[in-house]
DNA sequence: CATATTGGCCGAATCTTATTCGGTCACAAG
DNA sequence: CTTGTGACCGAATAAGATTCGGCCAATATG
């Protein structure tokens, strides 16, 4: 492959508008990126070239981030799922606790608004594990207390989406209750 | 394309002991996708076609049950990441709550454990989208009440991960605190 | 108004990579 | 011991990615 090719990282901050035809190639790559080009092309009503030029772009302005194989969980022994509220004493976003970003249990890290500081998503082989992941939470400094809501069954889990609802339809009225 | 080439979906059950050839493909493909067969198995050792071999049953077996792209949120204009807690009267898995799962919003459902039934995952434009999108689900017949955890910043966010952490650090006992 | 300049597209090469195809080897069952 | 079976490899082939030159429309420029 050739040195200055594919640079991706280059022009992070570019954020000029998406097209429809950025949104339909996002939309199609999205549901899989395995897809060729042409098949792209057809799609969409372009040349193959010209979807090669645009997805490159999409890579180097950062709209397209990543492109990754999605595992199946139960595949790779990690049967439970918990999203674990962390209340801190003080401000929550300690290099520490963001130290347990190294075991690869450790899915999703936020910081989120109500009661509780931190918010994380983990996926385990089992609760004996969730067990061992938490006692290394509790370990940070400033980590006042855990609330695990254990995961029972999934019923939709994806990736970031495209598509954007920009009409949400009126809720029922309070008369028709 | 070939026909009966790549035929993913055969032998979903199949679930034959990854080795740990297996796992570092996973680990790499996880983190991308696009590179090549050479590469791969430059990294864990195998010939091109070797890998080539595995990776097809890792998809036919379903460990890899999709390949994407993963986009910025930014890039499309949904800035904001909540996730919802939605209590329901009764068993909340219901085909009227599963059913806002057509708006692309949302991208997790599940069920969990704990004093809430189910529990979302949702990335809208704006709050005025997450309010559209909260008087969907009040909409639903049987929800009691729904709290949201808006997320302020994410500090980390990535897909399943194949690694599993085998032995945990035991805890600081409690002397030593 | 005439004319550069730019950006994006296309078809046609070209080159890289995926995929297929024997053939070999180790191991296990008969 | 012989026969399968599964997985590997190198080489050959096919498919797809990437590059290239030219074209066209929209927008600046003199």
């Amino acid at each position: 492959m050739n040195l200055e090719t594919d640079d991706v990282r280059q022009n992070e901050g570019r954020t000029r508008e998406l097209d429809a035809f950025d949104r339909k190639l996002l939309g199609l790559l999205v549901e899989d990126a395995t897809r060729s080009y042409a098949e792209l092309g057809e799609q969409v009503g372009l040349s193959a070239p010209a979807v090669h030029e645009r997805v490159k772009r999409l890579k180097r302005t950062g709209a397209i981030h990543q492109t990754a194989a999605l595992i199946n969980p139960i595949a790779v022994q990690k049967t439970l799922l918990a999203f674990v509220h962390v209340d801190t004493a003080g401000w929550g976003k300690t290099p520490e606790l963001l130290g347990i970003a190294k075991y690869p249990e450790v899915e999703e890290i936020h910081s989120v608004a109500g009661d509780t500081c931190m918010l994380l998503k983990v996926r385990t082989k089992d609760s004996r594990a969730l067990e061992g992941l938490l006692a290394r939470i509790y370990d940070v400094p400033g980590v006042i207390k855990t609330r695990s809501y254990v995961v029972l069954s999934t019923h939709m889990e994806r990736p970031v989406q495209p598509a954007i609802t920009t009409e949400w339809p009126a809720p029922r009225l309070p008369s028709q209750r």
